[in-house]
DNA sequence: GGTGATGCCGCAAACGGTTACAGACACGCG
DNA sequence: CGCGTGTCTGTAACCGTTTGCGGCATCACC
C-alpha cells in the first residue's frame, strides 16, 4: 500500500516495466491510490460522489500503471456492452460500407463499439437475431440494413426486450430510415418516358441477393404506375432481374437488348447494375444516351465518372439519422419506434437521350 | 425453490422488467437437466468427457427453455473473446470494404465476431492500440489494414501479448500479408515508357489521407527506378499527390495538365484516383488512351468499366490469407510471425495509348 | 477378486468488475 | 447541543460463466 505510494511517487513510470504477464486489476489501483475499488470505479467512470482531490489521485495513479478495465468483466456487472451489432447482406457493397462507415463514426464518437455481420441469406439472418438478442449480452442493440424482418418476427425481437432500427425496410415495431421506393420508381421511369421512351426495360434486384424485397417491389411498382399515369401497360418481356453485380447485369442487359421487345432505354434498380447495362452498351458498339439509354439508383461515388443519370439516395445522411435513432432508443426512457423517410432527387446527367429512330 | 427467490430479493433493477422474459440462465438448464452447470457447459460447448446420452439431454433441454449463454460472463471466466477487431482508415473505401468482407466471411466461419473500427488518424491509432490490447479483452487479435505501425509500436505491442495481422505494411513483430509495391510502381512506369511515353505524371496517394507511408513511398520508387532503367530521369514537377477520392484527383489532373510540363500520361497510384483523372480528361475533351493516358493500381470494380489498364492486387486474397494467418495465430502453440508477398498483376485495357505528337 | 485405468460428472473457486446500501464526516441551524 | 442534510467513501453482494480437481462407477486384465 504505502509501498506502492511510494513506488509511483518516485517517479519512475511503472508502466515501462510492465510485462506481458503482469495484470494490472482494479483492486491494484484501488490499493495503489489508497481508495476502494467501488471509488475507482467511479472516477474512471466519471461518475459523481468523487471528490475533486480523490479523482485526480486515481486517474494519476491508474495512468501510472497503466490500469486498463477488463471489458467482459465491466459488461457483466454492468449487463451493458457498449456495443451495437450491424447485419448487411454484402459488407463489401458499395451503399453498405458506406452506411457502415457513416455509422461507424457517429457510434464511435458516442463510445459504442461496432460489430460488423454479413447476413446474406434466411438461415444467416435466423442466426444473427438469436445472436444479437438482448439475453445474450452480445450487443445493446442491432442496425438490419436491408437485411429485413416481418412484422412478427420484429414483434418477437422487441418483446424480448431487443433493440433495433432498420434501414430500408419499415416495420411497425422497429424504429426505421427508409427512402420511398416507388416515387424512386416512378422518378426514374417517368424522366425516361418524357423523352420518349415507351419501350423501357426494367433490370431488378434478385431478391436471392437481398433479404429485403420491399425494395426492388416498391420500385417496380412506381415503374408500373408512372406507365400507368401516361396511360400505357410495359411489355412484361422488358423485365428481367439480377444480383447487385455488374456482371450479371451485364448478361442481362445483352439478354435483354437481342431479345423481341427490344428496349430503347433501361431502368436499373441500382448504380451498379447500370454500370453493367453500359458495359453491354459497349460490347455491341451502343452509345450511351443515343442508342441505349439508361437511368440507376443510388448515385454511387462512380456514377459521374461514367455520367449516369441517376436517382440519388444519401447515403451518408440515411448513417447519421439511423444513429441518431439507435443513440436515443438507447436512452433509458423508452419511446416508441420512430420512423424516418429521407428525400431522393434525380440527378441528371447523360446517360439519357431520346431513343433513335428505327 | 422459493430459496432462490428470497435470495435475490435483494431489490436490484433485476431483468424483471416488463416484458423481457425471465432470463433462463445455465443453472436453469442444469436444473431442468438435472446435472451440475459444469456439465452443462461442457454438453453445450462440445467438450469431451459428457455421455452421449448426457449430451443430448441437454442439448434438447437447453433449446426447450431457449437458452442463450451470456457473452460477457463466458468471456470473463473464459479470458477469451472470439472477437478480432480490426483497424481501417476508411471503412467506404473499395479496397478495405472488399477486404473486411472477405474477412468477415472467413472469421465467421470460423466462429468469430468482426469489430471494425475506422482509425484516420495518428490519434484514433493511438487509441485503437491501447483500447485492443489483450488486457482489455475486447478481442483476442487485431487486424490492421493500412493502419501501420513502427517497429517499436509493434514490439510493445506484442511484448504485452498482443496478436496482429498487418495488410498493406510488414514489420518484424507481426505477421503481415503484403504486395511488392515497388514492383507495383515500376511495372506501371514500364508500360507507360515502353508506349513511348516520357513525361509521366505521378498521382501519390496523400500521407494524411492514409496511415500507411510506405505504399506511395514504395509505388514512387518503382517508377523513379522504371525511369532510371530506362536512362531517364523524371521531373519533380510532373509529381503531385492527393487523397484517394476521385474529386481530388480530379483537381490535381487539373494542375498537372495545365502546368508547363504537361505530361502525356499519369501513373495514379489507386484507381479511385485514375478515376479522377479520366473525368478531369473529359474536362478538357481528351480521349483517354488518346489525348491522355493512364494506369491506375487495384482492379476496382468499376475499373472494368471503363477501360482503365491497372495493376491489380486481389484483395479478397488478400483477405482470406490475412484470416489464415489470424486463425493459426489464435492457436495456442506460439509460432513466429509469418510474411506473405502476393503477386500483382497488370490489366491491360484501353487506357493507354502511344503520345499524341505535338 | 483385487488393482489400476478410464470415463463421467459435480463442487466450488475463480474471472474482474459494478453498485445498493450504509457508514462517516462536515456543516448549518434552531 | 441535537438534529437534519448533503457529500464522500467503503463493504460486500452480486453478474453468469468456465474449469481444476477430486469422487465414484465401470471395465479390462491379470
Amino acid at each position: 500500500m504505502a509501498d506502492l505510494g511510494e513506488a509511483s511517487l518516485a517517479g519512475r513510470p511503472v508502466a515501462q516495466t510492465a510485462g506481458a504477464g503482469s495484470p494490472v486489476r482494479i483492486g491494484d489501483v484501488a490499493r495503489a491510490a489508497e481508495v476502494s475499488t467501488a471509488t475507482v470505479s467511479r472516477a474512471l467512470r466519471g461518475l459523481p460522489h468523487v471528490a475533486t482531490a480523490t479523482r485526480q489521485r486515481v486517474l494519476a495513479v491508474a495512468a501510472e500503471l497503466d490500469y486498463r478495465p477488463n471489458l467482459p468483466a465491466a459488461r457483466l456487472a454492468a449487463g451493458t456492452t457498449n456495443t451495437i451489432a450491424v447485419a448487411v447482406p454484402d459488407p463489401a457493397a458499395w451503399f453498405n460500407a458506406t452506411m457502415v462507415g457513416a455509422l461507424g463514426r457517429e457510434m464511435t464518437a458516442a463510445g459504442y463499439d461496432l460489430l460488423l455481420s454479413g447476413v446474406a441469406n434466411l438461415d444467416e439472418r435466423q442466426r444473427f437475431i438469436e445472436l444479437n438478442g438482448v439475453r445474450s449480452g452480445r450487443s445493446d442493440a442491432v442496425v438490419l440494413i436491408d437485411v429485413a424482418l416481418d412484422e412478427a418476427a420484429a414483434d418477437a425481437f422487441v418483446a424480448q426486450g431487443g433493440r433495433a432500427v432498420s434501414v430500408g425496410f419499415r416495420t411497425k415495431a422497429l424504429s426505421s430510415v427508409t427512402i420511398d421506393n416507388v416515387a424512386v420508381g416512378s422518378d426514374a421511369t417517368q424522366f425516361l418516358l418524357r423523352h420518349g421512351h415507351r419501350r423501357i426495360g426494367l433490370l431488378s434486384l434478385d431478391s436471392g441477393d437481398s433479404l429485403n424485397f420491399s425494395i426492388p417491389a416498391h420500385r417496380a411498382q412506381g415503374y408500373e404506375q408512372a406507365h400507368a399515369d401516361a396511360g400505357l401497360t410495359p411489355d412484361p418481356a422488358l423485365r428481367v432481374s439480377t444480383s447487385n453485380s455488374w456482371a450479371e447485369a451485364r448478361q442481362a442487359a445483352h439478354v435483354l437488348l437481342h431479345s423481341a421487345a427490344r428496349p430503347s432505354a433501361i431502368f436499373a434498380m441500382c448504380d451498379e447494375q447500370a454500370f453493367g447495362v453500359m458495359l453491354a452498351a459497349r460490347d455491341l458498339g451502343l452509345r450511351i444516351g443515343e442508342g441505349l439509354s439508361v437511368v440507376g439508383v443510388d448515385d454511387h461515388d462512380q456514377s459521374r465518372l461514367v455520367g449516369l443519370t441517376t436517382v440519388r439516395q444519401h447515403v451518408a445522411r440515411q448513417g447519421a439519422v439511423a444513429a441518431e435513432l439507435l443513440l436515443q432508443m438507447l436512452e433509458p426512457s423508452v419511446e416508441a419506434p420512430q420512423h424516418v423517410q429521407l428525400d431522393t432527387e434525380l440527378i441528371i446527367r447523360d446517360s439519357v437521350g431520346s431513343p433513335s429512330v428505327d
